[in-house]
RNA sequence: GGGGGGAUGCCCGAGUGGUUAAAGGGGACGGGCUGUAAACCCGUUGGCUCUGCCUACGCAGGUUCGAAUCCUGCUCCCCCCA
């Protein structure tokens, strides 16, 4: 058996950032003596359900916990998506309906399967519905565990307090009820980004004001999303989500900026073959893609990528759809608006800059309407990467 | 309770009676270059039956030949004083 203080430091290796220091050792040390599992919590936010590389992160290191034994507490946050987040200007942002943050839950749950052991003894999923629809005395007692200047400390809050931006109580209250998260679930060690710090070393104060061990934190850097500099997300459509396709991921990749790569090799864990930053690029692409689809995939989305953007030829698989026409000739934009799903409007201007071809002949950007022939049965391109079989049909 | 400020296109942000579908920037998209990288250049970025028409500047009304711009009411937001 390895001792506590090497196994921390293998847990640590590629960590941001473990506090307090020494705390994951000490934890680690005394779960082996009384021979239990450390209880090891991240917060899920159930209104974005589709997992992505960022999140993989995180889950990896969750899963090493999981090998070493220990049990791995997945925290929906369905009472705090219920209640709705007012931060920035999100202020569409629906409270979602129970049923819909189940099903997000059992989603998500699904995709981190990728990544985490489904075993019972080594997993489980908690609702903060279950414990936060409390009374509001002990609403009083948890906010009685910390004071305004605490909360003030918190980066983001602090300049926006300095800006005069506008700070809701509620906001204020979430790195609360985060921390009384860990209370709920008994935590021995909480995981998060190093965006998560400040909530995750609160929920150590909010432990102790109820007479519990506080946590150990371990934070993980950041990916930044495929454009390199921002944080991985759905909403910036920077991300790679894993149920994306393989030919999707691997495109993907070969987007990301050289810049991005070391960061990316070193955070997703994938062995960097060093040399040309296109063949490391390729090799990352290609890993990525087995991780979660399978050499085979990786392979094929490899092939399929060259076909289309080092040959220029159109991918094998195409999507086909049959459009509708009054009859000859068929007009233009209405046809492409209705095969590529976009405004009728938007495919004229695609059309007028040059940026539509049937199979692979560019198209001529006057061109408005054309007999069914010159569409009907081809492949009709929009930019480099859209692709219809289009299908047309007289009404 | 009192006073002040604000709501503009995907986002930020100009515009205070007329050539404003609305400056500028970001993002996005198309073209060129290329390694679907970066940098750079050009173009586009409300809709449509497209040399024109329709809809748009929080919501509803009003003034005017004409309003994002003026007036009234409403909704929402922010700041300051108490």
């Amino acid at each position: 058996m390895e001792s506590a203080g090497s196994t921390a430091a293998f847990l640590e290796r590629n960590a941001a950032e473990s506090l307090p220091a020494g705390g994951l050792e000490k934890r680690l040390e005394k779960a082996g003596e009384e021979g239990r599992q450390l209880r090891v919590k991240l917060g899920l936010d159930p209104t974005a359900p589709d997992i992505h590389l960022g999140h993989t992160v995180v889950l990896q290191k969750l899963r090493e916990f999981q090998d070493l034994g220990h049990r791995v507490v997945l925290i929906v946050g369905d009472y705090t998506a219920r209640v709705g987040d007012p931060s920035g200007r999100s202020d569409t942002r629906p409270a979602l309906s129970g049923e819909a943050i189940e099903a997000n839950a059992r989603s998500y749950e699904e995709q981190a399967f990728r990544i985490l052991d489904p075993d019972g003894s080594l997993y489980e999923l908690r609702f903060n519905g279950e414990w936060l629809d409390m009374p509001m005395a002990d609403l009083f007692r948890l906010a009685r565990t910390t004071t305004v200047a605490q909360l003030l400390d918190r980066e983001d809050f602090s300049a926006r307090y300095a800006s005069g931006a506008p700070i809701s109580i509620l906001e204020l209250l979430y790195p609360l009820m985060q921390g009384y998260d860990s209370v709920a679930v008994e935590a021995d060690v909480e995981i998060g980004g190093t965006d998560q710090t400040f909530n995750l070393l609160l929920g150590r104060e909010v432990q102790r004001a109820y007479d519990q061990p506080e946590q150990a934190v371990l934070t993980l850097p950041i990916l930044p999303g495929i454009d390199g500099t921002e944080k991985m997300s759905k909403t910036k459509g920077n991300a790679i989500a894993v149920n994306d396709p393989p030919g999707e991921m691997f495109g993907r990749t070969m987007r990301l900026p050289d810049e991005a790569m070391d960061t990316w090799f070193e955070l997703l864990a994938i062995d960097d073959p060093g040399g040309e930053p296109r063949e490391r690029k390729r090799s990352l692409g290609r890993a990525i893609v087995e991780r979660f689809h399978g050499p085979e995939a990786a392979t094929g989305a490899e092939a399929a990528f060259d076909r289309q953007f080092v040959d220029h030829e159109a991918p094998e698989e195409i999507e086909e759809v049959t459009v509708e026409v009054d009859g000859e000739p068929v007009h233009l934009p209405a046809v492409l608006a209705d095969a590529f799903s976009v405004s009728r409007s938007e495919a004229r201007r695609l059309l007028g800059q040059g940026g539509v071809r049937v199979d692979g002949d560019p198209l001529d950007p006057e061109a408005i309407d054309v007999p069914a022939a010159t569409l009907d049965g081809r492949v009709v391109q929009i930019g480099r990467r859209q692709f219809r079989r289009v299908q047309v049909k007289v009404r």
